[in-house]
RNA sequence: GCGGGCGUAGUUCAAUGGUAGAACGGCAGCCUUCCAAGCUGCAUAUGCGAGUUCGAUUCUCGUCGCCCGCUCCA
């Protein structure tokens, strides 16, 4: 992993933010080549998408719009969503063992008299071992105590708290609430009355323009809106380079349907979805798919499916890339419950009014770059630059360098006309100083997939030298054909 | 956020209480008719701030960042 956070910077790729200051945890910026690898990402999953959506499970062609909302939105949306005040539990540090636990994940056990101390345990601590443990600490019988989750335990009585880790009492700390959202105020004056939020998730921006979009576009269950844009989330720990940061981008689509075809749907997602990295280079034998636990989902999910990547800090095993989940119907519920509109969907064939539910796939795109690079570098001790970035040629941010054989002679001027002339459809890239063999090391380096190499040969004849960037294999075609070339291989299914 | 480790050119490393050296990379020149990142030269670093000291990259503290573990990841 260092070696690929090593390769990132000094190839321009990936940078800290911030980096003459010394960095920001959890924020990074992307380098020339960095945005036409993220960019290229993102313009496949949206082609894919809304330009040219897949042909659906009975054969017919599905309706997929976009969308681009507000990363700012009102804060009430929030409270929604359930992102403010519900669900992120406290948490109670302990100051002896530095352990740090979940409030409503540790039992207490006080004493039914009030007298003497009470006693923490894990929730899933065994019997046996909580009667030892209240035996040897208080030299009672676990029949003297009553339980109770510590996140309802009254602060007052902390201090005489043994903590599930430890041997003294009042080494636990007072529940703190987590809160994941960036907060900042909308307008010149700061106080609670104008706080808003940056969003911690892109789906929100779908759901709150579903009514609009309906009005609008057309679109008849089922379908779908996409969006792709930032998300902002105040980790505890960012870690792993850019897979888990602070500020990150979504693809998310969220796919209408009626409750009876969820299934139906569902897996469809999660193999259209496969079929999509498969396509863009990363191989299944690398994908791993998690049916998330039923006591592992989020609120609003009854299934999702993880799909994860064997990254390599995660390696053997996978993490995550994408989430496809089923959230029912609870967010355009929640949103009509809260902003009191009718977000009800009326079908006029069936002369019926119903909420649609909901078939999220949500991909990380700065994970999946991540999951590009990591999946593209690759050792090759035989060869000068020791490393080459097997990029597919459709995601490699240069899809050709155009190298005159030599900076003398005539090779120079054919290069830059081929050079022009391809930089009107591809991104490539002209080299003109230093040998050969160094100009396709350095390309090696970068991931591009070709090199077109202009000889005395191309002076009698006008062909080229193509030089395949995994193989090293050379062959030679003629000027015109390179263009052709370049689009059978970039655009091959 | 807690605990531990760490921070020297772009990268990977070396050295030192008297301000630093290499390799690779970058740039310039040379050489090159296909893997020769070969030759010559040039530029570039002690994360930042404070303290101790005649003098700090070296010692101390803070801060920022990185790595590992915990926690978190709705």
């Amino acid at each position: 992993m260092k070696d690929i956070v090593a390769l990132c910077k000094r190839r321009g790729f990936i940078f800290a933010a911030s980096d003459i200051y010394g960095g920001l945890n959890g924020f990074w910026d992307y380098g020339p080549l960095g945005v036409e690898l993220k960019n290229n990402l993102r313009d496949r999953w949206w082609k894919d998408m809304v330009i040219t959506p897949p042909i659906g499970p009975d054969g017919n062609p599905i309706d997929i719009v976009g969308v681009d909302s507000s990363i700012i939105q009102n804060p009430r949306c929030w409270e929604a969503s359930g992102h403010v005040g519900g669900f992120n539990d406290p948490m109670v540090d302990c100051k002896e063992s530095k352990k740090r636990y979940r409030a409503d994940h540790v039992v207490v056990y006080l004493p039914k008299d009030g007298q003497g101390v009470a006693v923490a345990f894990d929730k899933d601590a065994e019997d046996d071992e909580i009667e030892k443990r209240l035996k040897k600490l208080t030299k009672k019988d676990v029949s003297d105590f009553e339980t109770e989750k510590l996140d309802q335990v009254d602060v007052a009585k902390f201090e005489s708290i043994i903590g599930p880790d430890v041997k003294n009492a009042g080494t636990l700390t007072e529940p703190r609430q987590f809160n994941m959202m960036f907060h900042t105020y909308v307008g010149a004056t700061a106080g609670d009355e104008n706080k808003a939020y940056l969003r911690p998730e892109t789906c929100a921006g779908i759901f709150l323009n579903f009514k609009n979009v309906v009005d609008s576009s057309r679109v008849k269950v089922p379908f779908g809106i996409a969006q792709i844009g930032k998300a902002f989330r105040n980790e505890v720990t960012p870690r792993n380079f850019i897979f888990r940061s602070r500020e990150f981008e979504q693809m998310e689509l969220e796919w209408f349907c009626a409750e009876e075809d969820v299934k139906m749907w569902f897996d469809f997602w999660v193999d259209t979805r496969t079929k999509f990295w498969e396509a863009i280079g990363i191989p299944k034998s690398e994908l791993h798919f998690l049916d998330v636990a039923k006591e592992e989902l989020a609120h609003y999910s009854s299934r999702t499916i993880d799909v994860e990547y064997r990254f390599p800090f995660s390696a053997p095993e996978f993490d995550e890339l994408e989430g496809i989940a089923h959230r029912g119907c609870f967010d355009l519920t929640q949103h009509q419950e809260f902003s009191g509109q009718k977000l009800e969907y009326f079908d006029q064939a069936e002369n019926k009014r119903f909420m649609p539910h909901v078939i999220e796939p949500s991909t990380g795109l700065t994970r999946g770059v991540l999951a590009l690079i990591c999946q593209a570098y690759t050792v090759d001790e035989s060869r000068p630059s020791g490393v080459y970035m097997n990029f597919h040629p459709s995601m490699a941010p240069k899809k050709a360098a155009i190298l005159p054989l030599t900076a003398k002679d005539e090779h120079v001027p054919i290069a830059q006309k081929l050079y022009l002339d391809l930089r009107e459809e591809f991104s490539v890239d002209l080299d003109v100083k230093q040998n050969i063999g160094k100009r396709y090391a350095r390309q090696d380096e970068i991931g591009t997939p070709y090199c077109f190499t202009i000889d005395n040969d191309t002076i009698a004849d006008q062909t080229v030298t193509v030089r395949d960037r995994n193989t090293m294999a050379q062959e030679r075609i003629h000027m015109n054909k390179v263009k052709d070339f370049l689009r059978e291989k970039i655009y091959a299914k």
